[in-house]
RNA sequence: GGGGAGAUUCCCGAGCGGCCAAAGGGGGCAGACUGUAAAUCUGUUGGCUACGCCUUCGAAGGUUCGAAUCCUUCUCUCCCCA
């Protein structure tokens, strides 16, 4: 068994587990970078590694068009291609198809679709995204799926539900007759939009599957905090409690917290990065708009508390300066330090979870950590 | 010394009689970002007792119902020829 629940947490659903990848073990929970193009934008492995990185995330669709399979085939993998040695876990290219819907045909046997960058034709099918996986050889493997928008009618969320469901099974078989050739965990993905009965059928379906893990899809696709939450303990509390789960989509620390609270053991986003890249940072008080008037002469550290590389070397004024010419060491030590934070805020809450804390650990980071929920 | 071009709101730069508080960039200020088409995108950027009024297009005068736009003089820049 490569999967271990190593402490549950006496008050909540939140629990420490460790989790054996072929590339190495897991602590959870954990919050994995995204690296769409099998790199995390404006970083380096080697900081990745260096702060205890060892699960990031790369995207089947993206890393499909480009460079191609071809190209990654003949590197020997996604981890010899992109010189990364701990785990990978790749998206299957659902997301991309509801977020590029512009370019796409959804149907029974797969995804017709356009390039986005070169309107070139295309399909992905349940069986040739693991295919594609496989050629990467991903410690974790995700299976098409069919993610849709809130305020969608449960005439069509169930429709889409049924074809995840319909492709999931596909991915399922088609995995089972070549996993072994590399040891791929393959993930089911629960649906159903916003309807709880849907999303109650899409767990229950997920679950008799008995597949290596389970992820949570179609949150955080622009629902409020209160419809996420709601939806999420719904999910949450149903899904097989002895396999890993995974909460897709989500890295702010209030989404982080609750996540974990109902039972997440990983999450993945862009939005740390993404959001270091355009010049906010995270504090143990809350986000800050480096780029802002104050920080002018601010000559403190981003967080005193933090101990990454960009905290203990350089202020926030010189952070302000960087990003206000444009330099290229503002993103990349802005993501430096948002994945330090997030890493640190993380390890807190494993400490926390370890120590029957974790209640007294959220209010008492939620208190400081003055910012609204969106 | 001779000939030519030009001075526009923080900067560059369009406008060449009314639709101009003045295009478009840049800069400034603020906001957004949640399984990455994102080092991106959005808003704002003369003043005010604000659905209207006032001051602004080098300066001073003038023409006109009306001028950043036309005329006169002045100041200053730049280019070419001696």
């Amino acid at each position: 068994m490569n999967f271990k629940i190593l402490k549950n947490c006496s008050s909540s659903y939140a629990r420490i587990t460790e989790y054996v990848l072929p590339h190495g073990k897991i602590n959870t929970p954990v919050f994995m970078p995204v690296g769409t193009n099998g790199s995390v934008k404006a970083v380096k492995h080697k900081t990745l590694s260096k702060s205890g990185v060892n699960l990031i995330l790369g995207n089947t669709y993206h890393l499909y068009l480009r460079p191609g399979a071809d190209i990654i085939k003949k590197a020997g993998s996604l981890h010899d291609f992109i010189s990364w040695k701990h785990n990978i876990l790749t998206d299957s290219g659902g997301f991309q198809i509801f977020s590029l819907a512009p370019f796409r045909k959804i149907k029974k046997e797969g995804i017709y679709f356009r390039s986005h960058i070169d309107g070139s034709y295309h399909t992905l099918t349940p069986e040739n995204v693991v295919d594609l996986q496989k050629i990467f050889k991903s410690d974790v493997l995700m299976p098409l799926d069919v993610c849709t928008p809130p305020e969608i009618t449960w005439k069509k969320a169930c429709s889409a539900m049924k074809t995840t469901h319909d492709w999931l099974l596909k991915s399922k078989q088609h995995w089972l007759e070549c996993k072994n050739e590399w040891g791929g965990n393959l993930f089911g993905i629960v649906q159903g939009n916003f309807f709880k009965d849907l999303r109650r059928e899409s767990a229950e379906y997920v679950n008799s599957l008995d597949l290596p893990g389970i992820a949570i899809g179609g949150l955080s696709v622009g629902e409020s905090f209160d419809v996420f939450r709601e939806h999420l303990c719904e999910t949450a509390s149903v899904i097989d409690r002895n396999k890993p789960h995974y909460l897709m989509g989500i890295g702010t620390p209030e989404y982080i917290l609750e996540a974990v609270e109902n039972g997440i053991d990983m999450f993945d986003c862009v939005y740390p990065t993404r959001i270091a890249r355009n010049g906010t940072l995270f504090t143990w008080n809350g986000k800050i708009s480096i780029k802002k008037e104050i920080f002018a002469d601010d000559f403190n550290p981003v967080d005193e508390k933090c101990s990454c590389f960009t905290c203990t070397n350089y202020s926030r004024a010189f952070l302000r300066h960087l990003f206000k010419t444009n330099e290229i060491l503002g993103p990349m030590l802005a993501t430096e330090h948002n994945l330090a934070f997030i890493k640190d805020f993380v390890d807190k809450i494993r400490e926390s979870i370890l120590t029957d804390t974790f209640y007294d650990f959220k209010k008492s980071f939620l208190g400081n950590y003055e910012n609204s929920r969106g």
